[in-house]
DNA sequence: AACTATGTGTACGCTGTGTCCATATAACCA
DNA sequence: TGGTTATATGGACACAGCGTACACATAGTT
């Protein structure tokens, strides 16, 4: 189980001294993100990308100020953010096609379990938590917020609804699957929560 | 900093040899939850765990295969389970009576940032994250589960629900905002997701 | 009184972290 | 072209925590 190959397609280190600052960065986030996806954040330390990067320990130090932002960076530097919102009028479809989106990424890439572990991570890790909610959830919550505001404004929705809380109606709970995992999170679950909140319970 | 006295209250260590079974793991498990609640995972460790039981280290890798197991177990000693769950006849009451109760144990108390933790934990530990969701989150979305079963029978809500879907979007809503923290967790917020999803958004 | 199960103290090796040096060399500037 | 500076490198160090092993002590049991 050692598919990753130590400096992967670069011209082979040459011992010693001083290297292009850019390029030693690129291998290391390379690294990084290979090993996230290879092994997850229970694998991942800074000794292994150092070594898959055929970098110095120290160099990581020098520029990552914790674990966590390097894993977070390196999951970036492989998973491209993708984060289009398709707003075709329809709000149901739109929020619809976007959770099972959600659903299949989590479900059918090794993306899924990165994330859980990212935000597991999280929970102990202060400066990972602000750069997640930063660079992460905060703009995928905003591009939600907007698409449900102007269905408000369309008419397609109540005017008076606390959007912010409907996104943690629908991502929220995928995300409360994805890290308790005590049902399976389908493509199902994700229409039915939209159906759910969109007709009401009675 | 050190409110922790070791051994708090009991007889005081004997020096070598054994002691009795039960007595050493209650001290164990008190110690656990104290320190737990105290220092939250991140300075949770077996060898703090056991000075402050006044046990050995060998002693608790005897009783408990991981750090995680411990670290439940001994939430669980220290936080009453208090699982019940008022049926007054009024879903919506109940609901939302259930949901305040609980933003306020997790935003008033530690024990918010140990069940935090405790699922970020979870999150690279199979075994733990098995014991969360048998003991923890699997009787509470039950019982959540039976009272709208309930009031589906009594007809205050449409009999085609999924249940369990609902679970998620109430609580996993609230998870959701615990464990990111972009937006705060307040009483306001229980309500509203109560409201959106009996009135549904449109 | 003997036996067994179990807690205790201590020591060891392992992994990973975070920090420090001296050295080598790329990038920059005169 | 040549000197200066920034930065990557290898190596070593101390530290913490984990997990294991062994010998010894003693409570519970027969």
């Amino acid at each position: 189980m050692a598919p990753l190959t130590p400096n992967p397609g670069m011209s082979p280190r040459r011992g010693r001294g001083r290297r292009p600052a850019d390029q030693v960065r690129a291998e290391i986030l390379t690294a990084a993100g290979e090993l996230l996806l290879a092994e997850g954040m229970a694998g991942f330390t800074i000794e292994k990308v150092a070594a898959h990067a055929g970098a110095s320990r120290m160099t990581i130090y020098k520029w990552w100020p914790s674990k966590g932002a390097l894993a977070l960076d390196g999951y970036f530097t492989v998973v491209a953010p993708t984060l289009a919102f398709a707003d075709t009028g329809d709000i149901v479809a739109d929020l619809t096609n976007q959770l099972v989106a959600f659903v299949h990424l989590v479900r059918d890439t090794t993306a899924g379990r990165v994330i859980s572990q990212l935000i597991g991570q999280a929970q102990t890790d202060p400066e990972l938590a602000a750069a997640y909610r930063e660079r992460y959830s905060g703009p995928r919550r905003a591009l939600a917020v907007e698409t449900l505001t102007r269905a408000m404004a369309r008419g397609q929705l109540r005017a008076d609804i606390d959007s912010e809380s409907v996104v943690d109606q629908l991502w929220g709970a995928c995300y409360h699957r994805l890290l308790i995992g005590d049902l399976p999170l389908t493509e199902d679950f994700a229409r039915t929560l939209v159906d759910n909140l969109v007709r009401g319970l009675r």
